[in-house]
DNA sequence: TGTACATCAGTGAACGCGCGTTCACTGATGTAC
DNA sequence: TGTACATCAGTGAACGCGCGTTCACTGATGTAC
């Protein structure tokens, strides 16, 4: 009957496991991430991770799941925006400030790759299908004249713009860039893009 | 007088050992790169490299060097376009076809990292540089207004938003997009940029 | 409520591997006379 | 042109380290009677 107990216990050190990954990855980055280091970090023993968690690959999926949770509560404040044109410009707004205030945590999202021949599993990939469909949406609303596979790779290409300049700025090949300044940039990038799809769905120019 | 002889045939086993770096990576990735495969391809003993080289970083950026001037040649027809919106165009589209055309090796540039605390040598730095203001001088010239910092700042945000299209595109999780339909959004993503460019230098709306 | 037994979470030393780099050596090449 | 000597490119076995993962063990927790 108390058999739950043990199970609780179980399901907290995991859960201090997913912590203590996170923790680290926030500090010293995916590639710093060391089994030693984070069990230490959760105070059990390193053999007990192994126990909680397939492996290191696990633990990274895990803490990159809850990353694009936090994304995805992060830029449900600009669906409030009125105009498709206002959604999307907050939303590239909201990401840039999410990627900046967790650099090394957003950028495991991209960096993480596992072992040739291993897929991703469901669970994962559709925690990305739901951010691409969120930032789609207003695009769908401005052109609804396109098909859909069309849009499809609208919003990849406009999320892809955005991700690269963010990216780039990052990177440190253009150290100390002013916050205001990159949120500055993307709204510029945003607007052009978003502007021209309003005009060629309307036909004007 | 013949020690001319043994100097060439040093810098011989080093260029081989570049070619044989750079094919090893063109195959197999930066990830994929080791000493020892180098080395066998190179036709050399293991310890030949350090002889040839200081470690394995420096071999990475004489490959990167490589594939930066080759980038380079790949971008020089676009400036015999008439309009600078044409040369933006075409260097955003020669820059997409290499960067297909030379996958790993492409990845490769901006995947290096040095070890902590060691700054990127000069010599290769400026390579940057180089093609940065390359995609910047048809920018310059729509834009004569705009201060030179601005105008970086621009050039970076239209590159970034390019390679990060690429980038996402090649990283696997868009697998299979033809190239066609690559080259398409791009050239529709550098169209809404250059476009609202020249409108906003000339007052248009 | 006790007692014997089974389970399994948790332990941490040890394993094993990949791999960059070093180092004592050798032999070919070049120099001095 | 020979001969003795010095240099140093090239060799590859060995070093050393980092680090993910395993495994024999232990002790606390839960079950059966």
């Amino acid at each position: 009957m108390d058999e739950a107990r043990t199970a609780d216990r179980k399901a907290d050190l995991r859960n201090r496991l997913i912590d203590a990954a996170e923790a680290e990855m926030a500090e010293k980055g995916l590639a710093g991430l060391k089994a030693r280091d984070v069990t230490q970090r959760a105070g059990c023993a390193l053999g007990a991770l192994y126990n909680a968690v397939a492996d290191l690959d696990e633990l990274v999926m895990r803490v990159n799941s809850r990353t694009l949770a936090r994304l995805g509560i992060a830029l449900a404040p600009a669906g409030d925006a009125t105009t498709p044109e206002a959604v999307t410009l907050a939303l590239a707004d909201a990401y840039v400030v999410f990627a900046l205030q967790n650099r090394r945590l957003w950028s495991a999202l991209f960096e993480h790759r596992l072992p040739e021949g291993v897929p991703i599993p469901d669970w994962h990939q559709q925690e990305h299908e739901v951010l691409i469909a969120r930032i789609g949406a207003p695009l769908i609303a401005l052109r609804p004249d396109l098909p859909v596979d069309v849009l499809r790779l609208r919003v990849r290409t406009l999320f892809g713009a955005v991700h690269g300049v963010v990216h780039l700025a990052l990177q440190g090949r253009l150290v100390g860039l002013p916050e205001a300044a990159l949120r500055q940039e993307v709204a510029a990038l945003v607007t052009a893009l978003v502007v021209g799809a309003r005009q060629a769905g309307t036909g004007g120019r």
